[in-house]
DNA sequence: TTTATTTAGTTGACATTTCAATTGAATATT
DNA sequence: AATATTCAATTGAAATGTCAACTAAATAAA
């Protein structure tokens, strides 16, 4: 026990012996800075941005999503996801309209325009994540999926 | 190949098997953000926010860094750190100094205050830095810096 | 049925982030 | 030495994200 404490203390930032490289939330946040600064450049070109762009492609997968389904699942709040979304309908990129069921709700939609956008980012985007991949296997990516999740899982359990 | 790119197709988020689960990015995301609000919670009450941590804990491990240097490591632009750097100093977190090799270059370091607020925070920050990798060995957390690091070196090399 | 509570979303004020343009120091070129 | 170029940092304007307070619909409690 007191083995496994020690070996396990560098990774906390207030060990003595601590590196920001042995440290996972470090890489987490530079892979995904990484990763939105490249796809921000392939955005750029087509008016978009990371935000439209994650509301955008949940909306491709899932057809219709509420607005705090669309928030719950781009990891931002509600009062910024409903700006971001009619900041995306009065571009043309989505509709909205409210739920038959509920009045309360807010049911979100690509429009055509969306689709196509979407469309061409993932094909300009292809290129990228082929890149990022590259040297992975597939039980590889399974892996860092896993392990992801589980820290995940672990600082959303209380 | 054909095979081998079959298996891998379903990561790209242009494929109709699909699945945002297995996508690596959306993990990063989902783990980053879900870090970023847990450590909100306590960096609040110190009067911090995660742009001033991560300046902070840089100067803690590194003692004196240049503007640049602390935006690169701190995945922002120059402007924001530029920003982010000055506020820190009217709130007597940091001290600012010409570089005296260099008349362009400016040093930052934690000051007295700084370092105890920083070490109050790490203090703090333990139980979540436990509880996250609760469950995990220390060949995992390596090994998920490891697939972390390759994602990076893979998406910034050009 | 009336009232209270919960839930979904919106709005305005505010802090923060970023881009584009700029300053000024250091280096390279002529 | 004079000029041009590069580099580090700063600034103001514009865009974005978030909190707190609010509206309105749905549900629960009285």
């Amino acid at each position: 026990m007191a083995v496994r404490s020690d070996k396990m203390s560098k990774f906390h930032p207030s060990s003595d012996d601590f590196l920001m490289e042995e440290f996972p939330f470090y890489w987490v946040a530079k892979v995904n800075s990484c990763y939105s600064v490249e796809m921000e450049k392939t955005l750029k070109l087509l008016n978009m941005d990371i935000s439209r762009w994650r509301v955008a492609v949940l909306l491709h997968v899932h057809d219709e999503m509420s607005i705090s389904d669309i928030a719950e699942h781009a990891f931002a709040k509600l009062p910024t996801i409903t700006k971001i979304v009619y900041r995306m309908r009065d571009e043309g990129l989505v509709s909205v309209n409210i739920s038959e069921s509920d009045g309360r709700v807010v049911i979100v939609s690509l429009t055509e325009k969306g689709e196509e956008n979407i469309a061409t980012v993932l094909e300009t985007t292809q290129k990228l994540f082929k890149k990022a991949f590259k040297g992975f296997t597939e039980a590889q990516i399974k892996k860092t999926n896993l392990y992801l999740s589980r820290l995940f899982a672990n600082l959303s359990d209380d």
